[in-house]
DNA sequence: TAGACTCGAGTAG
DNA sequence: ACTACTCGAGTCT
């Protein structure tokens, strides 16, 4: 019971309030992202009121045609999987389908259904962006405590690939922090780095405490180094999403990763310490993690919405023995 | 090794053929979806168009309000997480950052950021009508197996809510069917119903097979029924979706939804059969389902996408003890 | 009716 | 290249 904050399970709900406020902001933030794909449908529509005087004229705009793909409903995604020939089958089909019929129209039709899928692309950005974002309000956190307790620590920006010191740390940086590193007082070295894979599961963790320091965080001597189970000394799961419709559901998708995490650093007898943080968590799932809590099938764990619960996290992340 | 379709991992992996032809046949769906999304955004634009003058007037139309909500980036979901004032806030905003700088084209800014909210709508609704495809798939195979083997059964209609004789079904009638009932030749009893509550895990279960029989699907005596675990015969989980992107994930998930009925079915003392049913399955999650399948802790399992595997999974389904 | 189901739109290591 | 991460858009019970 280390988090002094979490004493029951329903200390990890998440109120009303917190859930108001993540779609408040994700509802402000998504109109700024709009921009972007706005431009774009309305650049496309100028092209085609340029070069077509009819629908199947946009078979021949090579330099849109994967716009037209998307506003005959395929994602980048779905694309990856087509061969050009079912590309060009449903962009045939679309014609005939909805552009012929639409008349003059179709052009209003066709730029219609690419924002439509556009609209899911930035829905897509959008769920990327939460969860970086819940990683920089703990990297903001975990900061504040080594400055607080007076800890020089180092930062790694993922644009440069180079460690800066934390006298150059400003708070615009943090999106670029992908590990930080520091010394504990007791001499013990201690590294974070989020997402990473880790050789002992095959699978990438959201966050991952190493008990030592490396130049380079990627390359072959760091591989080694990754691959030593007993160089780890904790592994997490943020979640950073407010949805209480996809609470469970990503508690179930993140209990199973802790599990493999802990089944597979067991084949090498080792007890790794687990924490999960959510932003959203739920009555019935609050229970299970409150369980496993009590238990130590995970070590720690907080509310991402609940300042005390995620400060007291970052401190003992930071001191911890 | 019930299956004697799967005998290795790799037998479970979809191959790339399957997974084009899942997002093939998404891509044509999507287009007929969209339809009456197209047609909500024309008739939005219609009405700015005869009743409002400058962006300010959408203010006063109480009749597309909530329109206006979701052109300014509020899903239905998150509508119901804000206050009248928050969304009063958010169209203020709205406004004063993205429609007045449109000047003229206030309209089209407005349409325009509409189907981009629309195009997430409609992508949300294709991801569950994917899922209902899936069961429609699972029906149609355990219909066939119990016409194959000439076993009379019942069919229960979810909209009146009767169970149906097996003379009078049609196959358009599968998307509208909740359960079956049937008699094994030996006289034993079996339901089949679709995402079920079972009150033993208080979740939803995709596929319960019961070892006996209901008039109703609903009330108390069937309450009563599903609250009892020795009625339960098997379990399932069925994942439709066809994106090898989302495979381990919703694996993750099914995962740990099985993990809880095998855990609180033996509180009673009750190993009850599971089985795991997708249609994207990646080599790394076909040797976790595998080695659970050989250690039994499922006991059949199949690629959806496989048709030996699925009709296997069904005759044993409908046949068992 | 609160709670938990559907799954792929992106992204990145 | 390949694998698996981000999370909420719907839906239904």
């Amino acid at each position: 019971m280390i988090n002094k904050y979490v004493k029951n399970a329903s200390d990890l709900v998440s109120t009303h309030e917190a859930t108001r406020n993540g779609f408040l902001e994700y509802a402000l933030r998504k109109s700024k992202e709009s921009v972007p794909y706005l431009d774009k449908a309305k650049a496309f529509k100028l092209i085609l009121e340029q070069k077509t005087k009819q629908p199947k004229d946009i078979l021949k705009l090579d330099e849109v045609l994967s716009s037209c793909y998307e506003a005959a409903g395929v994602s980048v995604k779905a694309n990856k999987y087509l061969t050009d020939s079912d590309l060009k089958d449903i962009l045939l089909e679309f014609i005939k389908e909805f552009l012929e019929p639409s008349g003059e129209q179709y052009i209003e039709e066709l730029i219609y259904r690419y924002l439509l899928t556009s609209g899911d692309a930035l829905g897509g950005r959008m769920r990327n962006l939460v969860g970086s974002i819940a990683n920089e309000k703990l990297t903001r956190n975990i900061i504040s405590q080594l400055q607080v307790l007076n800890i020089s620590f180092e930062y790694y920006d993922k644009f440069s690939k180079t460690w800066l010191a934390s006298k150059n740390y400003t708070i615009d940086q943090v999106p670029d922090i992908r590990a930080i590193k520091w010394i504990l007082k007791s001499g013990g070295k201690r590294q974070l780095i989020y997402n990473l894979t880790v050789p002992i599961v095959k699978k990438n963790i959201d966050l991952v405490i190493l008990n030592c320091h490396s130049e380079e965080i990627t390359g072959k001597a760091f591989k080694e180094m990754i691959s030593n189970p007993s160089n780890y000394e904790l592994l997490g799961e943020l979640k950073g999403g407010v949805d209480p419709a996809g609470a469970d559901e990503h508690w179930k998708t993140a209990n199973t990763a802790l599990s493999r995490v802990r089944d597979n650093f067991k084949k090498h007898d080792i007890d790794i310490p687990l924490v999960f943080i959510g932003a959203a968590i739920e009555i019935s799932m609050s229970k299970e993690i409150f369980s496993q809590y009590t238990t130590g099938q995970i070590t720690n764990c907080a509310n991402l919405t609940v300042e005390n619960q995620l400060v007291n996290l970052c401190y003992w992340l930071v001191t911890q023995r």
